[in-house]
DNA sequence: CTCATTTACGTAAACGATTAAGAAAAACTT
DNA sequence: AAGTTTTTCTTAATCGTTTACGTAAATGAG
C-alpha cells in the first residue's frame, strides 16, 4: 500500500505537505499541490482509513441497526428496500455502511459500545425494538442518530406517513361505496397505533361506525395470523364488504381463506394491503395498497444523518414525514 | 472513551503491560493480568478499532459485495437471506460486515481499492457480475475472497448444488408420471447453465426427450418474462404437462397466465419453482420447489473466509457444495 | 555464593495520517 | 533599505495500539 510517505519521497516534500495538498489546505503552493495530487493518483494512493480515523476520530462509516428478532428483519421487502436506499445515499455522501449488532465474537457488547468500538460517525436505527434499553442507551448517547418510523425526543426521525396513508386508503374504499370496512392490524407498535387511529378517524369523518368485531389483531408479515383473522371476519353475521390487511404479504394468507370459501376478489369481497411491495402488483387482480416510499425514507435518513455528522452545530432534530402513494389496483369493488 | 493509558494509570503499570494482559500474552504475571482485566471491565474499556487496525493491519471487518444491477440485489429473498446468514456467522466469529461498493463519495474507486481503503480482512462476493474486470481484480488480489455460486480458480467458493437440485426436481416430476416437461430458465449465468444441463441430463436418464420448444429463456425474479414464456408454451400444439419456472417468484407471472386461461394447478397443469422462498409455501397449492439452503451457504461462506483470514498458511481453496432440499408441495399432479 | 536462567514488567519505536506551531523565502510597505 | 506581511513548506507531537527488545528481580544450578 502506497502511503503519504512514499509520495513525499517521490515529490521531495514532507509528509505534512502531502497531507495538506491532498486535503486541499490553503497553505500549499498551487503547482506543488497539483504535482502532489498528480503523483498520488499515479501511484494509486488511497488514504489509510484506520490512520485517518485514529487521528481525526471520524471514520466515514455509518452504522445501521437492523435487528431481526425472529430472523426476519431483512426478509421484509420494506426493510431490505430501506437498507438499499440507505446504502445508496451513504455511498453518495462518501460513507460506508456497517451493521451494528449486540454481540461481536464472544464478548457481548451493547449497541453503543459497538458503535464506539467501530467509531461509527452516526447510526440509522431502522428496525429494532425501540424499548430495548440497549437501543435507548444508543439513542441517548452523543452519537448522531436517526430513527425510522419511531420518534425519540430531540432526535431526527423519518416517518412513513401512516396516518395519511391509511386515510387515503380508507377514503378510497369509502368512495368506492363501501360502508362495512374491517381492519386487520399488526402487532402493537407506534406505527400500528397510528394506522388504527387513522382508520377510526377517517371512518368517523365519513360517518361510518366501525363495530368492534371489524377490528382484528394479527402480526405483520405473517400470512397465518391474517388468515385466522380473515376466518373470524367471515364468520360474522354481518360480514364486512372490504378487509384491510396489515401488509401486502400478510394478505396472501387471507387470500387463501377467501379462495377456499369461493369468494372472488373483488366481486364478492374487496381487500387492501399496505406497503406496495413488488408482489402486490403482480397479483391478479393487482392489490389496492399504499406504497411506502422506502427510497425516500432511506435517502432522507442517510442524508440527514450525514448532515448532522458534518455540521453538528446546525443540526436540528426534526420529524420528517414521507408520504406514501395510494395504488388503486383492482381489488376494491365499486359499489353503486 | 477509556483507553489503555487510563487503565495503566489506574493499575500503576505501563501501557504495554495492559496491552499484553488484555491480549493474553504469557509474559505477564497471573494476578497482575487478572487485576488489569478486572479494572478494564470496570472502566468499560473497549479497544479502539482504528488504532488496532493501524498497528496490526487487521480490522476484524469483512466486506460483502452485493452489487444490485438494476437495484434488485437485496430484494431477492435468496440474497437477503444470504446476507442475513453471512452477517450472523461473521458476528459469531467477531467480525463486522461492511458493504463494498465501487464509488464512495465523488471519488470512484475499484472494489479492490475500496477493500484496501477499509482494510477489509476478507470479502464475500455474493451477488455481482463475475465478469466485471473490477470484480476479477478483487478476486485476484491478495485479499482473501470467498465467492458464492461462482468458481474462480484457486479461490474458495460456496455453491448451491443446482445440479442436484434440478435433478431431484426433475426426478420428482417424472416419478409423478410426467413425460412432457418444460423448462423456463433465467438469464445466462453459470448457475443457469448448470440447471439447464442438469435438466437435460436427468431427462435423458429417464429416457425423456425434450423438444427445443419446451425450453424457454426468461429472467430471474421477473414475473413478466416468465408470463411471456408461459404463453408461448401454452400456445404449442403439444403442450407440456409440467412447467418448471426459474424461481418461485417468477412463477407468479406464469400463474396469472394459467389463471386467465382457466387452467387449474395442478389438475390441468403442473408447475415447479426454485428457491423455496417464504411465499412459495403460502401459496395454494403449496409450490413444488427446491429450497436453497441459504443459511448454510452464508454460514459456510463466512466461516471459511474467517478461517482463511486467521490461518492463511493452511487455507485450502475448495469448492463447497451445499445441497438444497426438495419440497414436494402440491403443485405437481400425479399422473397414473 | 556466584552465575545462568526464567519471570515479569518497562521502554520506545512503530503503524499512517493530521495539525499546531515554527521558519525560511518571497512579496509588499513606506 | 529595513521592517512587515504573506506565502509556502517543515518540524514534531499526537491519536491508541502492538511488539521487539531491554532490564531488574526472582529462581535455579553448581
Amino acid at each position: 500500500m502506497v502511503s503519504m510517505k512514499d509520495i513525499s519521497i517521490k515529490c521531495g516534500v514532507s509528509v505534512a505537505t502531502v497531507s495538506k495538498a491532498l486535503n486541499g489546505q490553503s497553505d500549499i503552493g498551487k503547482q506543488t499541490a497539483q504535482h502532489i495530487r498528480k503523483i498520488a493518483k499515479e501511484m494509486g494512493y488511497f488514504p489509510n482509513a484506520a490512520a485517518r480515523a485514529l487521528k481525526t476520530n471520524r471514520t466515514n462509516n455509518i452504522g445501521v441497526l437492523f435487528v431481526d428478532n425472529m430472523q426476519s428483519g431483512l426478509m421484509h421487502e420494506y426493510f431490505s428496500s430501506l437498507l438499499n436506499s440507505i446504502k445508496a445515499e451513504a455511498e453518495r455522501g462518501g460513507y460506508d455502511v456497517t451493521f451494528i449488532s449486540s454481540n461481536i465474537g464472544q464478548s457481548r457488547m451493547s449497541y453503543l459500545e459497538h458503535c464506539r468500538y467501530r467509531a461509527c460517525d452516526g447510526v440509522v436505527i431502522a428496525c429494532a425494538d425501540f424499548n430495548d434499553p440497549s437501543v435507548v442507551e444508543l439513542v441517548q448517547s452523543e452519537i448522531p442518530v436517526v430513527t425510522i418510523d419511531h420518534v425519540f425526543n430531540d432526535k431526527t426521525s423519518i416517518l412513513s406517513n401512516n396516518v395519511r396513508g391509511v386515510k387515503d386508503l380508507v377514503s378510497y374504499i369509502v368512495e368506492q361505496g363501501h360502508k362495512k370496512i374491517a381492519l386487520i392490524h399488526g402487532e402493537d407498535t407506534s406505527v400500528t397505533q397510528k394506522r388504527i387511529a387513522s382508520f377510526y378517524r377517517t371512518c368517523q369523518e365519513f360517518g361510518i361506525t366501525v363495530p368492534d368485531q371489524y377490528v382484528k389483531s394479527a402480526l405483520y408479515h405473517d400470512p397465518a395470523s391474517s388468515a385466522e383473522a380473515t376466518k373470524e371476519l367471515l364468520a360474522l353475521a354481518d360480514r364486512p364488504t372490504c378487509i384491510m390487511y396489515p401488509d401486502d404479504f400478510s394478505f396472501m394468507g387471507g387470500r387463501n381463506v377467501l379462495d377456499e370459501m369461493g369468494l372472488k376478489i373483488p366481486e364478492d369481497i374487496s381487500v387492501t394491503g399496505y406497503d406496495g411491495i413488488f408482489l402486490s402488483q403482480i397479483l391478479q387482480p393487482a392489490l389496492t395498497t399504499v406504497r411506502q416510499d422506502t427510497i425516500s425514507i432511506g435517502r432522507e435518513a442517510a442524508a440527514r444523518l450525514i448532515e448532522s455528522i458534518e455540521n453538528p452545530k446546525a443540526a436540528v432534530a426534526e420529524q420528517v414525514m414521507i408520504d406514501g402513494q395510494l395504488i388503486p389496483g383492482y381489488s376494491v369493488k365499486r359499489i353503486p
